[in-house]
DNA sequence: TGGTTTCGCTACGAGTCGTAGCGTAATGGC
DNA sequence: GCCATTACGCTACGACTCGTAGCGAAACCA
């Protein structure tokens, strides 16, 4: 998925795959070193040891090369099983926080985000390889939490959807926000209050809905 | 505030005052057709009547420039009394939303907040211009909400800081998630439920701290 | 009137962009 | 083994933007 592979010919010299996680590897290091303004796809290519034109070929243009390569940070992300719905979460949230912390997600993820809200395809883009994939970890939570009972089974599938995506922009945002514009740390006292109002929120919306 | 006002010499021809203005002005009037990437200095300083050289003379550089034609944009909010705490910030979360959702906020807020993540001094003017500038609408909301009885009266000043850090971020962070990244529009309906969840967390947390 | 600062304008070197053209390398089909 | 096909590295290119410097004119104060 992270590869932009575009139904491979059956003739003609094939692509080269290390060139592909080369590519992506020195887009993340430039990120880190340079940030996304003075990110060039010139210097890309000399740090990947591949020629500029290689880049154009498969990427569009810098907005896609950084979704890619921002996008297989998130694949790391798993739900811990910790017993209790409040601990799970409190676990997948950190690990959230962590990859944000890091400066190649920071100022790639932002800066890809807002190009987006000029870019139709590109918003597409960094919604199917990195919100929808990991919307998952959502989903599978809610699951375990009503095999163990610790929230009702839900009716109404519309209403899922909207709880779910409620939950999500929620979560992603509110640490989005605290890591960047607050430029807090979302250490584990934060993630603590944070996922205790979630839920009593939660909770109580469920109850009185 | 807005204004880059640099101690005005009482001696010499003086900054014009409606330069400034019509620099912001242009600077959102670009945000709006062009985008962040695409918006140069020289077109700005097309649109505004001015030399580009005036632009550099007041500010260091486009991501100053931004910050301070958005922040404008964010003097707007009010904080209305509808009667119960629930309703008030129903209706500015709404405000804020219909502010977000203005091509000019998406495209520069999200771009300068990027920046930002690599320009310590950048993220300083965000926060004085804009989010600071905006924290007293959530204090004025406690204090209605506690002179109506709604919200126990705070001891610790401490826990109310981070109380209000907390509802700013999750706040803030929420609406800027929904609107820029899911591209939702953060409707009645959404804030209704988006308010619930989080009073009835915040309630909650507030008993069994 | 003189001193001071801003303004509009022009011009400049430096750097980046995205593309084109070329010869070479690596495949599969015959 | 040979050929068609595609990818690759390399170089060069016009177009554009950047941020700054220098100039004469304009606007203010004493």
């Amino acid at each position: 998925m992270q590869s932009p592979t575009p139904a491979p010919r059956a003739t003609g010299r094939p692509r080269s795959a290390a060139a592909d996680a080369a590519i992506l590897a020195a887009t993340r290091e430039a990120l880190v070193e340079l940030g996304w303004s003075k990110l060039t796809l010139g210097d890309v290519a000399t740090r990947a040891a591949v020629a500029k034109t290689t880049i154009y070929r498969r990427w569009p243009g810098k907005n896609e090369l950084v979704v890619d390569a921002v996008a297989e940070l998130f694949d790391e992300l798993r739900l811990p099983d910790r017993g209790t719905l409040a601990a799970d979460i409190e676990g997948v949230v950190l690990q959230f926080a962590a990859i944000l912390a890091r400066p190649e997600a920071k100022s790639g993820l932002m800066a890809v985000v807002a190009e987006s809200t000029r870019d139709d395809a590109l918003r597409e883009r960094i919604r199917a390889s990195i919100v929808d994939r990991q919307k998952r970890l959502v989903l599978e939570g809610r699951a375990r939490a009503q095999t163990r009972g610790e929230l009702p089974p839900e009716s109404d599938p519309g209403e899922t959807a909207r709880t779910v995506d409620l939950i999500f922009d929620v979560v992603a945002g509110a640490v989005v926000h605290r890591t960047l514009v607050s430029a807090e740390p979302a250490d584990e006292e934060w993630v603590r209050g944070f996922t205790r109002v979630l839920l009593l929120g939660l909770a109580g919306a469920s109850q009185t809905a």
